[in-house]
DNA sequence: AAACCTCATTGACAAACGTCAAGAAATTAG
DNA sequence: CTAATTTCTTGACGTTTGTCAATGAGGTTT
């Protein structure tokens, strides 16, 4: 909880009164190792800050599981799409480990909106890093294959790397388990 | 311009001073075919909307040309990140087509929030936009192949397909054009 | 009409990847 | 500490893709 605080601090100082608004209009969850979080197809009425444990999510095509994005602490998760515009969403969410969440219900979000201006900025501001994360996830499908983009994670998150099991992170790139194992094989002797 | 005001409208309706305000502050601009509007490094100082003709977004990677998105009539067109943030740009953008274009510079951006709170809520809406189109971009990539891709197009944007030269299509898809030309074959004869 | 240029198709071959299956290593549970 | 389960690695083989090269088709220029 002071996490969040802490976090929402870094892009605008909020007020007493707008800190003790967030205690009282959120949740605290405790949620278990491979929980699932949201499903395809249901309509998501949560948006999650994590404050401890790591969440991932993913997609379900051919009753594969083809992850999008790993979330960890201090970073929102949320089907963006299926919780703003209150439509199904095309993707799951589940846990990877117990993980600590604080929770924004869909219903509050108005009020958030009208008790501050700042809730706002801080929405919009949330908004614009979600976009410029995801135009270089973009970026990194075009211009890297495979290895470039494990090589990519290696560099930019490697606590990933040792936090997430292998398999889970093969989907994340795109490829099967024993390629990434064979590419791992191939970095390590180069 | 009128194809401009007409789009605009579509969001929210402008009354006859915000459309006399656009009119004096922007330019429109006849681009020849193949002419760079901004290339690899340089920061972006314009913001285009295409009233017609044909342009592409594409990295340079290896000394190859990989496209991430191809844009026609009635789209907004920049290289969000680099204009916004004033940055240098990570791409190139190029026409494809003699395209006629509105142009937005980035100094006038100031004024038009200030002068109505009309243009901010755009502005708001555009990136919304945007954000659902590069979330449905990714989900693309993870869970389509090539063929997959190039259905899409079929299905979604036909008029690409007739429209843009092959092997532009292929960089698109992230495949070479002798592997889209006989992705084309395959879906023919099945 | 001929020469030229751009773009698309096709074939041949090598490299990379997915799949299947087996086994090794690591983690968890009893 | 051992058994069980999960996770990772390795080999073999078939499929797909990229690359190189040649050919063909369509449009433009001179």
């Amino acid at each position: 909880m002071n996490t969040l605080i802490h976090f929402l601090n870094r892009y605008t100082e909020l007020s007493n009164k707008e800190i003790a608004f967030v205690e009282e209009n959120i949740l605290v969850k405790q949620v278990p190792k491979n929980h699932v979080l949201l499903e395809e197809g249901q309509v998501s009425t949560e948006f999650y800050f994590i404050t401890k444990g790591c969440v991932r999510l993913y997609y379900l095509t051919n009753s594969e599981e083809k992850t999008a994005y790993f979330y960890t602490e201090n970073m929102f998760v949320s089907s963006y799409e299926s919780f703003t515009k209150q439509v199904p969403a095309t993707h799951c969410i589940a846990t990877l480990e117990e993980t600590e969440l604080v929770v924004f219900n869909v219903n509050q979000v108005e009020k958030f909106m009208s008790f501050s201006p700042k809730f706002e900025m801080l929405a919009r501001m949330i908004m614009e890093e979600e976009l410029s994360a995801n135009q270089y996830i973009i970026s990194s499908f075009i211009n890297k294959n495979a290895e470039g983009r494990y090589l990519d994670l290696l560099q930019n998150k490697p606590e990933l790397i040792k936090r997430i099991p292998q398999h889970y992170i093969a989907t994340f790139l795109g490829v099967s388990p024993e390629t990434l194992s064979r590419i791992r094989k191939r970095i390590v002797t180069n």
